[in-house]
DNA sequence: TGAGAAATGAACAAAAACAATCAAAATTGT
DNA sequence: ACAATTTTGATTGTTTTTGTTCATTTCTCA
């Protein structure tokens, strides 16, 4: 889909960047992608593993963990990397220039934050997610306020009384919430307290609240309760699952399916996705 | 597209535009839009390399400084690496388990972080530096609290009203203060008004106020002083200019002097891995 | 565990891009 | 307007990159 990049070192940055994102690519997507065959494919790899930073398995490459600091630029998103880009993409038509966006942490979040990176427009936004706010703040056009508390070390994001606090400040137009699990009777779950107690603060300051969820969050519950589904404004999800959706329609959400383009990254080799 | 450009330095602008918002150009499309030869193309970009900015590849050029993601497969060394390791390393001896320390941004304190890493002891460390954060996160032993506010994208930090409320919360055994200039007369400057805003809040809020400093910034007077020299606890830098050091000594200050020479850090058993 | 499929690396030939050179065209200074 | 200088485009031989083929290794899954 991508045009011909007859620039090899062009084309070794574009591989970089998607190691970045994805963690992960194929030898086959690459060579499709970019229009060269698969040796020259095959060498560029060799050239990036040099240099570091990835390492190479049969099929592809993945992405080195990233150490130390380097990890607030990681952004990465372990699974369904073209799920979220197609709900990144679509919930970038509901974003206007110069609008206050909220961002919850959450690697669905991190593909919409290279989505407002890409549109050049001129934005605000709020956000607990260390990797978020650094990628974003690469931005000219886009503002970056950080939450500030302690920092969880899994997620790389704040929460807790300082967020919650300094949120209180804003006031949004825009709350895009990543969701960990969504069902229409139990609302919007996340698994650790804190994640919630922000997503519902975060819901109580934006006008309208968006939550962008992947299939796989779609009738998962998990522990503790952000809010109701009547709290959301809109749903924006790759899932066509009627049965799910028919639910939360029912409980009176707007719901905006966006079709994720088959193909593409069809099938990563399985065997490498768990390696630390 | 473009028309004809007849004009060589405008022609070679409007490459560099594109370098600028593509991050890559190809000979071929180049000589195409604007209308010239290749070998022009080819000589406009062996004049912008040498002006920096771009590097010269087969097939065309790509930016210099890669922008965005890329970003995170470069990671600077820095300036004096060896100096500010060998003043983090005295800086620790400082320092005692179970102690809640501030950190402002820069580079010494960056490596100081490494040290505190590798050091295992139990800390809480509170600091508007992203990647500071993000690099003492990686240590379960390590509490980290980052100060919220606006991000600037050049530090990586955050300061300003956010910063300082936050801060303010906070009461810290020591503060590590890493300076941008050091005079006996302006005692701690900087070029950003809420970097000094921010230094100081952090010297109010420590029972201690210790500056890391490499020679390099020592007699270097920035725009905005955060607190004169009175203030300070103890310099710990690798200045060995006496001149320097009488005038600072006299203005009532203890320093601690640190050899950086190769054998001193032979000598030192701290083997850091430096993992990249 | 083993057969079959997929991916790999090496070798080589084709294609693309390159630097160097020189002459034509354009620009500049007088 | 004219000569000097710079810029440009075409041609050449050379270097780099790429695609293809094929023997070998690795992976899959039955």
């Amino acid at each position: 889909m991508v045009s011909k990049i007859r620039n090899s070192a062009a084309r070794r940055l574009t591989i970089q960047r998607q190691l970045l994102v994805d963690g992960a690519v194929t030898v086959e997507a690459l060579a499709r992608d970019l229009g060269v065959s698969e040796a020259t494919i095959r060498r560029d790899l060799s050239v990036i593993e040099q240099e570091g930073a990835i390492r190479r398995t049969h099929g592809g490459a993945i992405a080195e963990a990233p150490r130390g600091a380097d990890q607030a630029f990681a952004i990465r998103e372990q699974q369904d990397g073209e799920a979220k880009r197609a709900i990144a993409r679509s919930a970038m038509t509901l974003i206007a220039p110069d609008q206050t966006l909220l961002m919850n942490d959450g690697s669905t979040n991190l593909a919409l934050a290279r989505e407002l990176v890409a549109s050049r427009m001129r934005l605000t936004v709020i956000t607990p997610g260390v990797n978020i706010a650094a990628y974003l703040s690469e931005s000219p056009d886009i503002t970056v306020y950080l939450l500030g508390g302690q920092l969880r070390h899994q997620t790389l994001s704040t929460s807790g009384g300082f967020a919650e606090s300094m949120l209180s400040s804003f006031n949004a137009d825009i709350a895009f919430i990543a969701a960990e699990g969504l069902t229409a009777t139990s609302g919007l779950t996340y698994s650790y307290e804190k994640d919630a107690v922000l997503a519902a603060a975060m819901n109580s300051k934006a006008k309208t609240t968006i939550i962008l969820a992947t299939s796989r969050k779609i009738g998962q519950r998990d522990r503790i309760t952000a809010f109701s589904t009547d709290a959301i404004d809109l749903l924006v999800t790759d899932c066509h699952d009627t049965k799910h959706l028919q639910d939360l329609k029912e409980a009176g959400m707007d719901v905006e399916t966006c079709a994720t383009d088959a193909g593409t990254v069809a099938s990563l080799p399985t065997n490498q996705a768990k390696s630390r």
